[in-house]
RNA sequence: AGGACUAUAGCUCAGUUGGUUAGAGCGCUACCUUGACAUGGUAGAGGUCAGCAGUUCGAAUCUGCUUAGUCCUACCA
C-alpha cells in the first residue's frame, strides 16, 4: 500500500467491479428495504444538493443490504417537461436551426429525444462516482413506456372517477412559454411599482353623494381597464351605497359596466372603488363568479392587446355578442407598452387623477422569469383537495412520519387549504393528454383513439387529440409505484411498495411528495383496501449554501460541482466552467474575480470517501448547511490516517493468520479496545436509525481516530517491538488489530465505501476471510458481554498517567527526547495494581525511563505535579524544570479548582438545593467537592514546597 | 399579514427527558522528522451559550418579550 492516500486511484475501478459483480441488485431476504430516488432531470448534473442526499440515501441502503434486508435503491430520471423544452429550443437557436414551431411537432420531440441520450449520461456517471449503489438494471425514467402507460392508466382512472375535470378557467400564464404553470411553478417577488388613481365617469348622469360625476378607482395594472367588467365597491360604503346597480364608462371602448357591491373591497383602502377584470386578475375572477359578470379577454397569448377583445359569460362560455374591438391606437401593444399608452392617453382625457410609488409583490414565472399574466383558457385540473384527505390522514395518525418532525406543520397547513391543480400544459414535451375530441367539442378520454371509440361508441367521425401534455409532476406523482410496474401487479410491487424512506429537500415538497402521496394512496391499496402510503418516512435534508450562507446557483457563480472536490480541478477551468454559458453573461467578470479570489489553486483533490463523510458530518437535522472546504479537507486527511493506520496493521499481520487469539487471555489494552468498539457499534447503529448521520460519523471518527489510532496502535507497538512480549501475547495483539480493523471498516462502510473497501480486501485475508466484497459483509452488531468496566477503567487509568506526563512535559517545554523519572505518591492498591500491569506501557508512550511509587513515609523530591484522581504524578526537577513556570503552571489549575469549589460549596450551602434536588445529584456534587478540595490541598503543598526551596 | 426555523469558540457546527468542568473539526500558539501517517504527533489558549424578563433548588436546554437573520405560505385593487 502507498504511503499516502490516492483516493482517485483506489476509487475509479471498484465500482465498477461492484457493477459488473450485480451487487447492487436486490437479493431475496425475509424483510425489504426500499428507497426510490428522487428523480433527477434527464437532461440536467448533479449538484451539492444531490451529492447530499444521495450520499445519505446510499448510506442507508447500504447499512439496509449489509443487515441482510432484500434491498432495492429504485434509479431512474425525469423527463422534466419545460426545463427540457427549454433547452432543447435555446439549442435549436445556437444551431441556426429553425425554431420549434417552424419544425413541428413530432420533428421536435425526436429532438428532444435525441438530446436525452447525447446529455443523458452525465447524472449517471455522476452517480458512479459517487459510490452510489442503485440498481442500474430496472432503471427508469419518467416517459419510458411502462411509465408512460401508467401515466395514461392514472389519467383515465382519475377522469373516470371525476377526479380530472377540464375547464375554462383563469390560469398561470407564463407568456415566454405560452403555456399555463401551477401556483408553485409561480415565484412572488418585491418590487417597486406605481399605482395610479383615474376617474370612471358615471353613465346616466348620475353623481356621487360628494357631488361627482365619476368614481376614482386605484390600480397597479391601468392596461387591463379595456377589460373591465364592473367597479366594485364594498356593500356598507355608505359613499356609494346609492351607486350600487348603476353603471359607469369604460374610458376609450365606451362599455357601460355595473357598479356592484362585493364584500372583497375594502373600503379603507385607497378610494373603496376596485376596478374589476374578471380575465385578468385572480381576485376579480372571484368578484366576477359571485356577480355572474362576463369576462373580457384584451390579451393574445403573449400578452399583447388583441384587435377584438373575447367575451365570455362568467361560466366560461364563449358569448360572441359581448365582443368589441379594441382602440386602434393601443392594438399589438405589449402590456407595458400598453400601460404606458393608456396611462398617457388618460392623462390627456384628463381622467388621470394621480401616480404614487407602491411596492408591490411580482408573481414570475419560475422558468421564464416573466410576470405572469393571469390569462382565462381551457385547461385540465385534478380536484387535490379529495386527494389530499387520506394524506393528511396517513400523517394524523403517524403512518407517514416526518423527519424531522416540524416539516408536519408545513404540510398540514398546505394540505388542507388546496387549490385544484392545474395539470396541462402548452408543451410538446411531456405525456400527450389521452383525450380527443370530435367536430362538436365532445371529449372523450381513453388509452388511445380506437379504444375511444370503442368505449364511447363512436362512429368513424374525425377525432382529434388534446394538444396539451400534462405537467411533469403528474408524472412524478406516481414514481413510488409505477417504478415498480403499476398498473401490473407484480413481484416487486408487492416487495418494495410501500417504500421505506424518501429523502429530499424541501424545495421540491409540494411539487413532488405530497403530490405524490396523494396519487399513491388513490391508487395503492392493500390487501384489506387501505390506502398505502408511499414511504414510512419522509426525511427532509437542508439546503446546502456556499461558506456566506448564500444559495448556490449558476448566476452567482458560486456552485460546485461534486465532482470537482473529489477529483479536484484547476483554477482555470474552474473559473471557465463558472463563467461559461450564463444566463447574464455580463455576471461573468465578478463571477471570475471572485473564484480567483476564493480558490487561488483551484479545488484539490478530496476522494469520494472524504466528501461523503463530509456531507453525513454536517447532516443534523432541520438546518441548512453552509459549505466549509476545510472541513472536506479535514476530513481527507482522516481518510489519510485510516489508510496509513492500515498500512501499519498491515505490515504487522500480513504474515499471520490473525483470525483467532491465541491460547493465552486478552490484555487490558486489547480487551480495552473491544470493549470500545462494541460501545462504538452500538452507538453508530442507534444514530443511523435515527437518522442521524452527523453523530454517526462523529462516532465513527472519535473511535477511529482517536481510540483506535491514537491509543491502540501506540499501545500496541510495545508488545509488537519489544524482545520481552511473548508469542502469545503478539498473536493476541495482531488480532486484536486486526480484527478491530475489520470490523470497523464494516462499521464505515456505509458512509465511506471506497477506502474500507480496499483496505478490507487487504485484512480479510489476516481475518482469514474468502468473501468477495465488504459490501455484502454482515453489518456488525454488538455484543453486551465484551463490552468489560474492568479493562475500560484500568486502560483510562493508563491513559490518564500518560497525558499526565505529557501534560508537564508539553508546559514546561521538556523536550520529548528526555527520558524522565517518575514517582507516584498516595497511590492507592488499585493505583499500584494498575502499574505493575501497565508499568512497560507507561515508560514508552510517556518516555519514561523508570516509575517509583513513594510510601506515605518516604519524602518525594522537589517535582512537577500532576493529578490522577487522588494519585501525584510527580516529575523531579533536578535538571529540567524551570520552577516559576511550575508554581505558574500550579497555580493556574489550583485557581480553576478555586472557582469549582466555590460554585459547588454555593450549590451545597443552598438549603433548597439540598432538600430538592436528587439524591444522586447531591451526592456528585458532595464529591466533586470533596476530590476538588483535596486536589486542591494537593497543589497547594507542591507550591508551597517550591517557595521553600527558593 | 400569518407561520416555521436559526442565533453556542475566530470560522463551520454538535449539545437527546432541565443537573457537563459547555464539546468536535478547521484555524491559532508552543514544542517535536518518536520505526503507519507532516494530508503527521504532543500539549495549550480561546465561550456572559444574541439580549431582557420569568418558571425552577438548578436553564445553553422550558415560557414570554426584544433584536438580527433565513425560509415558507398568502396577499389590497
Amino acid at each position: 500500500m502507498d504511503s499516502t492516500y490516492k483516493p482517485h486511484e483506489l476509487e475509479s475501478t471498484l465500482y465498477e467491479n461492484w457493477e459488473r459483480n450485480n451487487w447492487f441488485a436486490p437479493k431475496k431476504g425475509d424483510e425489504a428495504y426500499s428507497i426510490m430516488i428522487p428523480p433527477p432531470n434527464v437532461t440536467g448534473s448533479l449538484h451539492m444538493g444531490h451529492a447530499f442526499q444521495h450520499t445519505i440515501q446510499d448510506a442507508l441502503i447500504r447499512l439496509a443490504r449489509m443487515q441482510g434486508k432484500e434491498t432495492l435503491w429504485q434509479v431512474g430520471t425525469d423527463h422534466a417537461g419545460i426545463a427540457t423544452q427549454m433547452v432543447v429550443e435555446r439549442n435549436l437557436a445556437r444551431d441556426n436551426l429553425p425554431p420549434r414551431i417552424e419544425m413541428g411537432r413530432e420533428a421536435f420531440i425526436e429532438k428532444v429525444w435525441d438530446w436525452k441520450k447525447s446529455s443523458g449520461g452525465t447524472i449517471t456517471k455522476q452517480m458512479r462516482r459517487l459510490g452510489n449503489s442503485v440498481d442500474w438494471e430496472t432503471e427508469r425514467f419518467t416517459m419510458d413506456e411502462g411509465f408512460t402507460e401508467a401515466v395514461q392508466t392514472a389519467f383515465i382512472k382519475l377522469y373516470d372517477e371525476g377526479l380530472i375535470y377540464r375547464g375554462k378557467r383563469l390560469v398561470n400564464w407564463d407568456v415566454k412559454f405560452h403555456t399555463a404553470i401551477s401556483d408553485l411553478e409561480v415565484e412572488n417577488h418585491e418590487e417597486k411599482g406605481f399605482m395610479w388613481e383615474f376617474k370612471y365617469p358615471l353613465a346616466d348622469g348620475e353623481t356621487t353623494s360628494d357631488g361627482n360625476d365619476y368614481l376614482v378607482v386605484a390600480t397597479t395594472r391601468p392596461e387591463t381597464l379595456l377589460g373591465d367588467s364592473a367597479v366594485a365597491v364594498h356593500p356598507d360604503d355608505e359613499r356609494y351605497k346609492n351607486l350600487v346597480g348603476k353603471f359607469v364608462v369604460v374610458p376609450f371602448v365606451g362599455r357601460q359596466i355595473p357598479i356592484v357591491a362585493d364584500h372583497h373591497v375594502d373600503p379603507e383602502f385607497g378610494t373603496g372603488c376596485v376596478k374589476t377584470t374578471p380575465a385578468h386578475d385572480f381576485n376579480d375572477y372571484q368578484i366576477g363568479q359571485r356577480h355572474k359578470l362576463p369576462m373580457f379577454n384584451i390579451f393574445s397569448k403573449s400578452a399583447e392587446i388583441l384587435v377584438m377583445a373575447e367575451a365570455y359569460d362568467a361560466d366560461g362560455k364563449a358569448n360572441e355578442s359581448l365582443a368589441f374591438s379594441l382602440p386602434e391606437s393601443f392594438v399589438g401593444l405589449d402590456r407595458y407598452q400598453a400601460r404606458k399608452t393608456i396611462v398617457k392617453a388618460l392623462e390627456e382625457q384628463n381622467l388621470l387623477i394621480g401616480v404614487k410609488d407602491h411596492l408591490l409583490q411580482v408573481p414570475k414565472g419560475d422558468r421564464s422569469g416573466l410576470v405572469i399574466e393571469p390569462m382565462l383558457t381551457d385547461q385540465w385540473f385534478v380536484d387535490a383537495k379529495t386527494l389530499a384527505k387520506p394524506a393528511i390522514e396517513a400523517v394524523e395518525t403517524g403512518d407517514m412520519e416526518f423527519v424531522p418532525k416540524q416539516y408536519e406543520n408545513m404540510f398540514f397547513a398546505w394540505m388542507r387549504d388546496l387549490q385544484d391543480w392545474c395539470i396541462s400544459r402548452q408543451l410538446w414535451w411531456g405525456h400527450r393528454i389521452p383525450a380527443w375530441y370530435d367536430d362538436e367539442g365532445n371529449l372523450y378520454v381513453g388509452d388511445d383513439e380506437a379504444s375511444v371509440r370503442e368505449k364511447y361508441e363512436l362512429d368513424d367521425k374525425p377525432l382529434h387529440q388534446d394538444e396539451d401534455v400534462l405537467d411533469t409532476w403528474f408524472s412524478s406523482a406516481l414514481w413510488t409505484f409505477a417504478t415498480l410496474g403499476w398498473p401490473e401487479q407484480t413481484d416487486r410491487l408487492k416487495t418494495f411498495h410501500p417504500t421505506d424512506v424518501l429523502v429530499t429537500g424541501c424545495d421540491i415538497f409540494f411539487f413532488w411528495v405530497a403530490r405524490m402521496m396523494m396519487m399513491t394512496m388513490h391508487f395503492m391499496k392493500d390487501e384489506h383496501g387501505k390506502p398505502q402510503v408511499p414511504f414510512k418516512t419522509i426525511y427532509i435534508t437542508g439546503l446546502i449554501r456556499d461558506e456566506h450562507g448564500q444559495k448556490m446557483s449558476k448566476s452567482k457563480g458560486n456552485v460546485i460541482d461534486p465532482l470537482d472536490m473529489i477529483d479536484g480541478i484547476g483554477l482555470e477551468e474552474l473559473v471557465a466552467k463558472r463563467s461559461t454559458n450564463l444566463m447574464q453573461p455580463k455576471l461573468a467578470q465578478k463571477i471570475e474575480k471572485q473564484t480567483r479570489k476564493e480558490f487561488p489553486e483551484g479545488i484539490g483533490e478530496h476522494g469520494t470517501d472524504a466528501l461523503r463523510f463530509t456531507l453525513t458530518s454536517l447532516a443534523s437535522t432541520g438546518r441548512d448547511i453552509n459549505w466549509d472546504m476545510k472541513r472536506l479537507e479535514g476530513n481527507r486527511n482522516f481518510c489519510n490516517k485510516l489508510w496509513n493506520a492500515a498500512r501499519y496493521v498491515l505490515s504487522h499481520t500480513e504474515d499471520h493468520d490473525c483470525s483467532k487469539p491465541s491460547d493465552e487471555p486478552l490484555s487490558l489494552v486489547d480487551q480495552w479496545i473491544i470493549s470500545r468498539l462494541n460501545q462504538c457499534i452500538t452507538d453508530v447503529t442507534e444514530q443511523f436509525a435515527r437518522y442521524r448521520f452527523d453523530l454517526a460519523s462523529q462516532t465513527l471518527f472519535e473511535f477511529i481516530k482517536n481510540q483506535y489510532c491514537d491509543w491502540t496502535l501506540e499501545l500496541s507497538k510495545p508488545v509488537l517491538f519489544d524482545d520481552n512480549a511473548t508469542d502469545s501475547q503478539r498473536q493476541n495483539t495482531r488480532y486484536v488489530l486486526s480484527h478491530v480493523l475489520e470490523t470497523v471498516l464494516r462499521l464505515a462502510h456505509p458512509i465511506m465505501p471506497f477506502i474500507t473497501e480496499t483496505i478490507w480486501q487487504k485484512v480479510k485475508v489476516t481475518q482469514g476471510l474468502s468473501d468477495d466484497t465488504l459490501m455484502l459483509m454482515a453489518y456488525p452488531t454488538s455484543d453486551e458481554l465484551l463490552v468489560n468496566a474492568n479493562a475500560e477503567a484500568s486502560i483510562e487509568w493508563l491513559k490518564s498517567v500518560i497525558v499526565a506526563v505529557r501534560n508537564i512535559r508539553g508546559e514546561l517545554n521538556i523536550s520529548p527526547s528526555t527520558a524522565l523519572p517518575v514517582f507516584l505518591v498516595n497511590a492507592s492498591s488499585q493505583d499500584e495494581m494498575f502499574l505493575r500491569i501497565n508499568q512497560r506501557l507507561i515508560e514508552r508512550l510517556a518516555k519514561v525511563d523508570e516509575v517509583t511509587v513513594l510510601s506515605p513515609s518516604e519524602e518525594a523530591p522537589l517535582s512537577a505535579t500532576q493529578l490522577v484522581g487522588d494519585m501525584k504524578v510527580l516529575v523531579p526537577m533536578a535538571g529540567f524544570i524551570d520552577l516559576e513556570k511550575e508554581q505558574a503552571r500550579l497555580q493556574k489549575h489550583i485557581d480553576k479548582l478555586d472557582k469549582d469549589i466555590q460554585r459547588v460549596e454555593n450549590k451545597l450551602g443552598n438549603e433548597k438545593f439540598v432538600a430538592n434536588a436528587p439524591k444522586e445529584v447531591i451526592d456528585k456534587e458532595k464529591e466533586k467537592l470533596a476530590s476538588a478540595l483535596s486536589a486542591k490541598a494537593e497543589l497547594a503543598i507542591q507550591f508551597d514546597k517550591i517557595n521553600n526551596a527558593d
